[in-house]
DNA sequence: CCACTTTGGCAACGCTGTTGCGAAACCGCA
DNA sequence: TGCGGTTTCGCAACAGCGTTGCCAAAGTGG
């Protein structure tokens, strides 16, 4: 077992582990804030840390009252909630044709968006200089204010290693192979950047952005060009060893099927986009449905998100279809997600690790964010609301 | 999402986290040990916090100093090591018509171990009355000694829930459905109690053994009467939301196939299960490896281990037919486990806690065992070895 | 023999969340 | 209107965590 992935904890790591705790907590309860009291109940904290905490954040400018809450027969609580506007983040989508930038706040409320269309294949300093113009554009487009951007994250499909940044063969395109994309990006935008695949991006998005309700784990599946999952385990995106989890569409379904590019007979890729090409909606829903409740049953989730431009195309069909599929016991919702969930996903991807949801370095985003400055020095007082 | 699951930190949760850690790596570590620095480097930790750590362990009776290391140039490293016979944990594996219990110290090592016949369908009472009889025997046979038994691992086939550790419909046995297993066992033994799915109990079990390496994720894939799988994932049991995870057999893998006893067809462990009966090994390691195959792509995982009386009986034909159908990469190792794997891995459940992987109660398991006294007495210097 | 390196303990320290206490603000009832 | 009860929340003192600074011990190598 690989011990360096559970490090010894010290008191920073503990403050930081708290903070961004309560900072996902405000997120979640969006303008209406939540009180001291009740962040105190869901971190299992008390009241005390919650104070203590809450008022560090209202010093960083992350946080701030936001009215009175009716009583409960007793002194009405004081609402908190996140200030979006205190920091922003960029998310990127590269797909094969298109290129799409995103500037978001906190909360995740989009700023500003731009789609372009971009030739991946035409190589790395094309598209560096290519996604450059369009954050340039975006972050002018949101008013222009330098303030407070925290990174960007940048989705594309994959083959790629999620630690290091770093492309492997991009199917169809090998003057990505071994590109140190990251880096790359890092040094052009002069921000920390992170990488993801896309449907892990959307994935993530899903979760911080509150479309999977009480789910601890489920699946997105994607269906476009083709087709593909982002699996949300225990709350985290599960990625596996070499960031290539998620591979649902080389599944073998069927021993002596068709031939796949893959090398393999019967994939549901293969079987789902012969039936979408002849039209067979029902057909296609059938099989991903069937490929769903392997996984479904392997992993025991209780939620599935569709998306991507065919499913997205007969929503409705799709998700009857499925949903036919995988029966009623266990229960298991089928429900179709947004329209830009990878773009808005990879701008999660920098959001995350300030909200305690994983990302890789969250010391270093509370203090970008104003939180835990390096200097030994104690924030002052918030200065609570007296009269 | 649901926060409960991540909860609020404080410094006693702090302090057993950092215990847990050390704790694990001195079992890791065998009976060689490990020194301070050593300890500090691998869990970033300072040396000063790890002596401390060290010194509390050691004051409680769970480690103590084993000698010197060669020096490296300087002053010659103290080893510390686990004493395994601080504590021990029993595991208790109910089959259909076995029952096998264990007694095993801290490190895993086995004190004793006995199997009887037993029949599982002849209802709670005859059940709870032979475990209970055959527990007392074990701790006899042990050498009766009544100290530090810390709690008993009940794993079984399931379906059943792994946090209230009540009993589903256990397929043919509908006597059983719905019954407090967890609860009843604890009150019968008189200690705490641990209840999981016989797979995933393996699956831990292999992790805590050191069995699979630095993996962090694995399968474990078990072919008895039926054929079920335990998934660790980023070095904790995934187990879904009702501990149904690992429901490989119904994997279909050929959509027009024999009708399985599920309800639906091609399901592959009729189809496995046809080949064994056959007697043709090299189709049935076929179809297994198919099905690693859809779920390594899954999970992008590199490493399969297999268990289960079928498998074991021709262990090597089927690792490398599987190995066969998964190619060479990304690389994939196909390992055929231990024989006792689940009875070995529900005594591993109570010990998961004490070492930090992920237990259900951590706090509760590391005062069971002399740390962090419930009254707030400060434990004295264990005074350090000098001449 | 002496410089150097490495290990590891002691004491003081800074910072964390916790506890004890009290003020503020509202409800409900007399 | 007055008073007790309830709930929220801050201040001050506190215990306990890992960290820092310093030093002793015990080896190696010139």
């Amino acid at each position: 077992m690989n011990r360096t992935l559970a490090p010894g904890a010290n008191l920073t790591a503990l403050r930081d582990h708290n903070a961004a705790l309560v900072l996902g907590l405000l997120r979640d309860a969006g303008p209406d804030g939540a009180s001291r009291a009740e962040l105190a109940d869901r971190t299992g904290l008390t009241p005390q840390a919650v104070s203590k905490i809450t008022g560090r954040l209202r010093v960083a400018g992350l946080a701030a009252e936001a009215g009175r809450r009716a009583s409960t027969g007793g002194k009405p609580a004081t609402a908190l909630r996140l200030l979006p506007e205190a920091a922003h983040a960029i998310g990127v989508h590269l797909e094969r044709d298109a290129l799409t930038v995103t500037l978001v706040d906190l909360s995740g409320a989009e700023a500003a968006t731009r789609t372009s269309p971009l030739d991946l294949g035409a190589g790395a300093e094309a598209v560096l200089d290519a996604v450059a113009a369009e954050v340039a554009r975006v972050r002018a487009e949101a008013g222009g204010s330098l303030l407070g951007v925290l990174g960007a994250g940048v989705a594309l499909p994959g083959p790629l290693d999620h630690r290091t940044g770093v492309l492997q063969r991009v199917t169809g395109m090998p003057r990505w192979d071994g590109f140190p994309l990251r880096d790359a990006f890092a040094e052009r935008l002069g921000m920390p950047v992170v990488v993801d695949k896309d449907t892990n991006a959307a994935a993530l998005g899903l979760v911080l952005r509150g479309c999977v309700g009480a789910a601890g784990s489920f699946a997105y599946l994607h269906l476009g060009t083709g087709l593909g999952a982002g699996l949300v385990l225990g709350g985290e995106v599960h990625r596996g060893a070499r960031t290539g989890a998620g591979e649902f569409g080389h599944q073998v379904l069927q021993l002596d099927g068709p031939p796949c590019r893959c090398g393999n007979r019967g994939c549901i890729e293969v079987l789902c986009l012969d039936a979408v090409a002849r039209g067979d909606t029902a057909e296609a829903a059938r099989l991903l449905g069937t490929g769903a409740a392997n996984l479904v049953r392997l992993l025991d989730i209780d939620l599935v998100l569709l998306g991507g431009g065919v499913l997205l195309n007969a929503s409705g069909a799709y998700a009857a279809g499925v949903r036919d599929v995988l029966g009623g016991a266990p229960p298991v919702a089928v429900v179709p997600a947004g329209e830009r969930t990878v773009v808005e996903g990879a701008a999660e991807l920098v959001l995350a690790s300030l909200f305690g949801r994983g990302g890789r370095d969250r010391h270093r985003a509370l203090e970008q964010a104003g939180l835990a400055a390096p200097s030994g020095l104690t924030a002052p007082s918030p200065g609570t609301s007296r009269p």
